[in-house]
DNA sequence: CCTTGAACCTCTAGTCACTAGAGGTCGTAT
DNA sequence: ATACGACCTCTAGTGACTAGAGGTTCAAGG
């Protein structure tokens, strides 16, 4: 049986973010001591495990709720897995294209600016300032 | 004169967005017609177009609001406006490598999914269960 | 057995950057 | 004069937590 505290250690969720998931129902309630402190079994470490893991590549809380649905009713297809995974990966992929595309301007900007004049003159704040000196859209 | 709608639609700017960036300080309050609506000048949509694109390229608000502040103090050195940025450029270069560590997870747990067995067996549910079985941290 | 102190409990409120909705007023075109 | 869209304020909600107050419990050392 473990502690809150040693759920947290293990899989290293904050405390309060733990009690956060049972509030919200991604986490079941698990048995209490006789004064009133919550002790977990062995699944609700690996399941808070899933739940860490998939939160670190991204999943929302939402797509891990239909992930912990399908893991509990492990005769169904797992296309539907494959459709949340792969929804990820274009999630992500489109982030990386717009923040390359950032990158590309902040260095631009970062590269004009020599820190030695006043802001009135400073390529920075022009940049920002005026749209148009942006060599692509964003 | 502008009234918050065509701000919004010049800018790109929500309209409850612009009442809201008035709220916390970020754009001064503008002149009011007799019927209390706002009445905007150019400056006021030079300003917002500042934030806006500020806004695009990730910053904070509270990054935006020192920036303005040195806009506002044209006078000061530029050194503090390149520092900034090269701060965002470095916050978003590291969600960059993250994210493409991240894809590169997904992509493989993409491809281990046939979307033909059940989730019992679906490399997707496993993978996410065990994080040993992950190529690298994140 | 007793005490100490870290870890636990609940509850409320705050974070960031908005977004949504209710219920009412204003401006402008016909 | 009348529509009707755009505007106003205010409150509350979003996601995914985080912080703090004020109180209780557990486990180890004496």
């Amino acid at each position: 049986m473990f502690s809150i505290g040693q759920l947290s250690t293990r899989t290293g969720v904050k405390v309060p973010t733990i009690r956060y998931y049972e509030e919200i129902g991604l986490l079941p309630a698990p048995e209490r001591t006789g004064g009133n402190q919550r002790r977990y079994g062995v699944e609700g470490l690996q399941r808070l495990g899933f739940v860490k893991h998939a939160r670190d590549l991204g999943f929302s809380i939402e797509a891990i709720t239909k992930l912990l649905e399908l893991q509990d009713h492990p005769d169904c297809t797992c296309a539907e897995a494959g459709d949340l995974a792969q929804a990820q990966l274009l999630a992500v992929q489109s982030k990386i294209a717009r923040l390359n595309r950032l990158q590309a301007e902040l260095q631009r900007l970062v590269a004009g600016c020599h820190g030695d004049g006043t802001t009135g003159e400073c390529y920075v704040m022009a940049s920002l300032a005026d749209h148009d000196l942006c060599l692509d859209e964003h």
